[in-house]
RNA sequence: GGAGGGAUGCCCGAGUUGGCCAAAGGGAGCAGACUGUAAAUCUGCCGGCGAAUGCCUUCGGGGGUUCGAAUCCUCCUCCCUCCA
């Protein structure tokens, strides 16, 4: 059994920022399990390695024996996106909401105990308050204190537009923490400031406020943008292991250390030795990669497909030959003169291109082999047979089946 | 309530004395070279169409002027700024 102060340090050792560390140690000292509250978008389903990082310290949480509570945004998600001035947020209809939040719980659960979570939504409290209800939350904060969020500020001295309701946004997610009598509240950095009005509220509704505890975001595979989906910097959870090692396999040497410290069990002190390894030559880069790539895997879809994403990975890239599965590509005989098909309409095929003109560009460009032959003649009619291996770029590969 | 500015290709952003605009430039993306599938760099491509100096669809939406419009007129929709 850990005392407190080991717990602290097992749940937010790690933390970017914790408000504050004393008050969780005392929570801990109490005897019963926590409240963990993480918000959760109702309108992005999909699941990546940046929202792993909060969620792997929830299971830290939960293997402590707290509760964990999920809010799916429904209500505070039609309100619009606080942050995004162009980006309109979707109206989700009831059923896509619960479609997502499906999603989100059985991706969850890859990572946490997903039974022994609670699953709330939003709109169950918020209707209710009614327009009575959220003058009163409203009348508990100033407009001076909300302009301390940094992205007011900036926006106020920019002189660029901030609507009333992004007012109101982070004063229903801390009511939120109000409904359901949050401990601690856990996410990513840039949730800090709700965090912390989520404290001012509670207090304001004659609750103990809870812990605020962020975490550095997780930066994408471009390695300057925080990864998210929309920016196609991602590696999604649920991504076959081939895919998911290639991906990591890509970052910079540069992103090593900050994925090791946020989503390896070593954390930053792992993260910090193999910094150290690397800039003593002790280590070379690619190995650390595969090593963290391989992890990655491993954590998702188990140590046996590790093993072969990495196998599958070193035989196409480091030995230049061939994937052991490619996708088939049925190619009907009487879609052929003579046993040919014009090289264009085989790369669209193979779905190596979406379009003509994108297929005789990569053709033109030198990117399309057939059985390892270059083709750059983009009006060629090919001959191909059963077995045929077409290959469009460095990682789209195809095997011609004739029907 | 009043005055003014704007809507361009995935994104940002030129272009508005009408033709030389499929539309500058940057970013993203893709391919090639180099590599450790790195990153960085360099080169090329970057609306579509079974070869074309060719054709088709694009510059918020509709209508119009014209041989010809992203560029002019008109109505509509949306966005923004300033004054009150």
């Amino acid at each position: 059994m850990m005392t407190p102060e080991e717990q602290l340090d097992y749940l937010v050792g790690d933390a970017s920022e914790v408000h504050s560390r004393e008050e969780l140690l005392q929570k801990l000292t109490l005897d019963r399990p926590l409240r963990i509250k993480y918000g959760a978008d109702p309108s992005a389903p999909d699941l990546h390695l940046g929202h792993s990082v909060p969620m792997q310290r929830l299971r830290r949480f939960q293997e402590l024996g707290h509760q964990v509570i999920f809010i799916i945004g429904d209500f505070t998600g039609r309100i619009g996106d606080p942050s995004g001035r162009s980006r309109t947020r979707p109206m989700l209809s009831e059923e896509e909401i619960e479609r997502n939040a499906a999603t989100f719980a059985e991706q969850a659960g890859k990572i946490l105990d997903i039974e022994a979570c609670e699953i709330l939504y939003n709109s169950e409290w918020l209707e209710e308050l009614g327009t009575e209800g959220i003058l009163g939350l409203a009348s508990q904060y100033t407009v001076a204190r909300m302009l301390e969020r940094d992205d007011f500020g900036k926006r106020m001295a920019n002189e660029t537009p901030i609507s009333i309701v992004e007012f109101l946004y982070p004063l229903m997610q801390a009511y939120d923490s109000v409904a359901v009598r949050a401990d601690v509240e856990v996410g990513g950095t840039d949730q800090l400031f709700n965090f912390l009005v989520g404290r001012d509220i509670m207090r304001a509704y004659g609750m103990d406020p809870q812990v605020a505890a962020t975490w550095t975001l997780l930066v994408g595979t471009d390695g300057t943008e925080k990864m998210s989906k929309s920016l196609g910097n991602y590696v999604g959870i649920t991504e076959p292991p081939v895919e998911m090692f290639g991906k990591l396999m890509s970052i910079s040497d540069e992103l090593l250390p900050h994925y090791w410290a946020l989503l390896t069990d070593e954390g930053f002190e792992g993260a910090d030795r193999i910094d150290e390894a690397l800039r003593h030559d002790e280590l070379h880069p690619m190995d650390a990669k595969k090593d963290l790539a391989g992890r990655i895997v491993e954590r998702y879809h188990g140590a046996e497909a590790a093993r072969q994403a990495r196998q599958e990975f070193e035989q196409v890239f480091s030995r230049g030959e061939k994937p052991t599965d490619m996708p088939e590509v049925e190619m009907p005989r009487c879609d052929l003169e003579d046993g040919r098909i014009w090289i264009v309409r085989l790369v669209r095929d193979c779905g190596g291109a979406s379009s003509n003109a994108e297929a005789r560009r990569l053709i033109r460009q030198g990117a399309v082999r057939v059985n390892d032959e270059k083709i750059q003649d983009e009006t060629e009619n090919i001959a191909i047979s059963d077995g045929d291996i077409v290959q469009v770029g460095k990682r789209t590969f195809a095997k011609v089946s004739m029907s």
